[in-house]
DNA sequence: TCAATTGCGTTATGCTATAACGTGTGCGAT
DNA sequence: ATCGCACACGTTATAGCATAACGCAATTGA
């Protein structure tokens, strides 16, 4: 369950990820680091699907982004379903767990005898400082 | 509320859509559609566009296709969040709505003063059949 | 030492989506 | 009627996102 130590691609991408305050797209991430040697998107795109693996970097499906994990100590990933709520005005990403929604959403799946893999709970809007 | 009539272009997009048994990328309608004059991906964007805003077709944003709405009838997108159970062996897609997990979900936005505006779904796995 | 694994770099390619321009058609206001 | 506007449409070009396929180097473990 503990992270393996990361590469330095992987390390750079991670840094810049965590230093970021919205969502980077891979394109962005790759712009950040031309400095550092990087030239080709895979290199980007090697490292964020390893850092995605180890559950330290989330993507937002829809914005085609890449976001650190808010709660990189709790585990609560293992057991739990994440969900987002991304501003569309500053790009802010508040991110959440709720047990009752995993349950809900676990128990309609078994009724439908549908084994559940990967999930994608994203609400986009306006947080608290934007909605004017 | 009501659908406005469509036009040729939302039509025939329509029909591929209804007609498909699994989601189809907007690439692929296209193709299925250069017999019918299509030429290039605008014709079907725009279409596709329209029809969203009708809520006659679903935007599935983790797998960048598209779909009939399963419950045409039932307004049940206008005050509800819609969730969809994707298989990924065979495409089937599972429409479904659940207003305690609505309910759960948006109480929690609430509670962070988070105005909501578009929600994703989405859970990826093996339907039933596919599950072996 | 040899084979397997993993990370890395590079080039090329494919898939997804939109910008920008111009045309034609219908329809209400003048 | 005709002007102005909104809207759908067609086309070309471009932007943005993601992966295939190749080869090399370092690491590991038998
Ligand atoms: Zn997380
Ligand atoms: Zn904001
Ligand atoms: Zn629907
Ligand atoms: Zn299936």
């Amino acid at each position: 369950m503990t992270t393996p130590t990361l590469t330095k691609n992987q390390s750079l991408v991670f840094d810049v990820l965590t230093k970021a305050e919205a969502p980077l797209s891979a394109y962005t991430i790759l712009d950040k680091l031309r400095d550092h040697g990087f030239r080709a998107p895979l290199q980007v795109y090697r490292a964020l699907d390893k850092l995605l693996e180890y559950g330290v970097v989330h993507r937002l499906e829809s914005i085609n982004s890449f976001v650190a994990c808010a709660h990189p100590d709790e585990n609560c990933h293992s057991h739990g379903l994440v969900a987002f709520a991304i501003c569309e005005s500053c790009g802010q990403v508040i991110e959440f767990h709720d047990h009752e929604v995993d349950h809900r959403l676990m128990d309609w799946l078994k009724s439908q005898k549908f084994k559940a893999e990967k999930s994608t709970i994203e609400i986009r809007g306006h947080c608290a400082s934007c909605a004017a």
